[in-house]
DNA sequence: TCGCCGCGTCAGGGTTGCGTCAAAGGCGCC
DNA sequence: GGCGCCTTTGACGCAACCCTGACGCGGCGA
């Protein structure tokens, strides 16, 4: 696994390094950045809760041992206003400055001399369960002049009120809004909707596509929204 | 710190305790349970995973080493379904292996032997670090019109009297409302409530949904805020 | 102008899914 | 060991949904 994300593309993690020790630095920089970690560092606890504030880093790598400030202290200062994770790193093995950082609100504690390998998988462990628990909850919301779609929810509103649809009603809306703006055949329809095995049976879709433009347009005679392209498919246009 | 958690009264936190060695079993339950955790304990991979799904741990302490199945095996068979935080205890030291169980999704490795205390403090942060986050958009009391349901406490209000609910009613109840508004399928809410074996048996769905109904709408057969969107599942709308 | 194809509309019937009730099984508690 | 509560399971009626066939309409090509 070399790159902290697998599989979609997004926004590279963004990690802060604040320790005193220069080769240490170093040797995190280099290694975070060949993974596609995007990286600042810090060498003291005032830089490092500025860098914090500037720029609200998905994880902190702390040493304890700073020379301006108790590294518990940097914990409280970046824990008085966010949550991100921060993992501790340390040259005292005492379970008592364990207890004490934890406390403060760290997340992970890690003592030196440490691998790099396990410090870099304890990272991806922090990152990833500081993600957000919804797979995708990217533009749920999709608003027509008439009515409106929330993805997330089910959910169909119209002139404030909600709209039933049966789940082969939602489904085919589903299949058409998240391609909006696109023409989908007719053949992707039926199968997305009612399986693979179909492609032919047109009239399922002239049926139900009838059934979606009463309960949602204007003027069901004269859709505005779900426009038919012939001998081709369906388009939604919002 | 002796309680697990300080400030304002909740329920207790619940731990599920999954090792072979009878010695450190019994270690980890008196000082859990001195420290007010409820504490469930398992001796083997498949018991652990059957009681996950039974009594939904907030925080799961797991042995690597047990004697019918890969810890590793475990883990993944957990993350399958939950994200309830895992810290994994393990008498090897390599890198590897600490390796393959974060990224399996362990949130925590400790080895053995461990200090309690330290041990204590990395529990302490994996449970504070999966409460939801404070002051965001999670509210712990849901109000309607009829009855008020307290998230944290555990306790729904209907009239001024409390009303009694069977565990079982009260982990559906809590599925919907923490997904107020949103629809959620039927095998969702029957693997989060029963397990993740389950997943079509939705006459559980229908007799546990009645008696919510009957115990909290106005009119039972009329239900006003436990919706049902035939085939699809069900909505909670305060 | 005629005929054909594709699309929209409507109504009926088979089937599925949901709500309800009742009773048996399991488990902990007294 | 008995009791009571919770969970599971089965049966039944009813409503809703899905499929199907028939018909009308408009566009396009012959």
């Amino acid at each position: 696994m070399l790159s902290p994300a697998e599989g979609t593309p997004q926004a590279p993690t963004r990690v802060l390094v604040i320790d005193d020790e220069p080769q240490i630095v170093r040797a995190l920089v280099i290694n975070l950045k060949a993974r596609r970690y995007e990286v600042d560092a810090a060498h003291d606890g005032a830089t490092a809760l500025r860098l914090a504030a500037a720029r609200h880093p998905d994880v902190i790598v702390l040493d304890l041992g700073l020379p301006d400030m108790d590294g518990v202290e940097v914990i409280k200062g970046l824990r008085g206003w966010t949550r991100v994770p921060i993992l501790v790193l340390s040259a005292r093995h005492s379970s008592d400055e364990k207890v004490e950082a934890l406390d403060a609100g760290a997340d992970d504690y890690v003592t030196k001399p440490f691998g790099m390998d396990e410090l870099l998988a304890r990272l991806r462990a922090a990152v990833r369960r500081a993600e957000p628990a919804g797979g995708g909850d990217d533009e749920v919301l999709v608003e027509t002049g008439t009515f409106t779609v929330d993805l997330a929810a089910k959910k169909v509103n119209r002139a404030g009120k909600d709209v039933r649809l049966t789940p082969t009603e939602w489904h085919l809306l589903e299949v058409l809004v998240r391609n909006s703006g696109r023409l989908v055949s007719q053949k992707q329809l039926l199968q997305e909707v009612w399986g693979p095995s179909y492609g032919t049976e047109t009239n399922y879709l002239r049926v139900y596509m009838a059934q979606l433009r009463r309960k949602l347009e204007a003027d069901p005679s004269h859709p505005e929204h779900f426009v038919t392209e012939p001998g081709m498919g369906y388009r939604f246009e919002r």
